[in-house]
DNA sequence: CTAAAACCTCAAGTTAGGTTGAGGTAAAGG
DNA sequence: CCTTTACCTCAACCTAACTTGAGGTTTTAG
């Protein structure tokens, strides 16, 4: 630990190319976390740069901050995660990332057949329901599957 | 015509799926249009209900309201949209959703390798930095792309 | 004919994911 | 030492896509 953790705010969010703002948003929400110096001010272990980059790459996958948190509380707590926690986080996030796929494709392939067709607005239409993609309802990993249709 | 245009906001919304306040919202964003009778009380076409499964599908794909606002003003203005027109509109959006699934997959397969090592950090990551898979950047069908990195 | 159900408008509220700004303190460089 | 840059907090604002509610009118069913 001849490293130790120094890094200020305003080195992060250059390094991770996001804002200050996004920081503290962050670590208001439990992403993130660091602890103050003598001057109250913000400081990280470089562990945190490796937390903003799995955030936004779970954003572009489409998956919200709050699922994203979700995934974190499944991280070690107590000592700083490895390799491979990481890579059990981003396996659960591969599945989600396949169905999503397999829905975009569906959606896609549908496209040129239904859409031109009058079988849009009826329950038996792949565009417009194609929830069943997912496997069935529920429990267990539905945060992919969360903007599919929700009948109020 | 023996079918006039008869439909009720409230038969509209339970056919669909959506509210009522939803159907007003759409109006006044103009994606949809009505008439009123003599109480004031909308009316729409059986042509509506294609409109709101197509907003329907493309939200689902991932398309703002904007964006099919867009799309939407490529249709006819005097006549009711044919299947052609239909189809022409669902083919542009055919092309963003093959992007848009290439770069879920880009993002997939990286994921194992790249979210274990050091390298998210890194510009060169093609987790972190995905954006290269739509082409260049500027002009022509950015919709989808424009969840991308936006380096304030 | 009357009561319930459906509609109307318009303003305000909601959630996600941040951003902006004011007013004030800390740290760093010359 | 002093000025500039970086930080701090907290509240308010922003966009998208709707929803809710209040207060009032129209339709429809019996």
């Amino acid at each position: 630990m001849l490293e130790e953790a120094n890094w200020t705010v305003g080195k992060v969010a250059k390094r991770c190319g996001v804002k200050v703002s996004t920081l503290h948003y962050y670590e208001e929400l439990g992403l993130i976390r660091s602890w103050r110096n003598a001057g109250n001010q913000r400081r990280y272990k470089a562990e945190v740069l490796r937390r903003i980059s799995v955030i936004k790459a779970a954003q572009k996958m489409g998956i919200s901050l709050d699922s994203i948190k979700r995934a974190f509380s499944t991280l070690p707590d107590n000592r700083t995660p490895t390799k491979n926690d990481w890579q059990l986080l981003a396996s659960g996030w591969q599945r989600e990332l396949n169905e999503r796929i397999r829905y975009l494709e569906v959606l896609r392939d549908s496209l040129d057949s239904c859409i031109g067709c009058g079988c849009l607005s009826l329950t038996s239409c792949p565009i417009y329901n194609p929830d069943d993609i997912a496997g069935s309802q529920g429990d267990g990993a539905v945060i992919l599957t969360r903007n599919a249709q929700s009948e109020s």
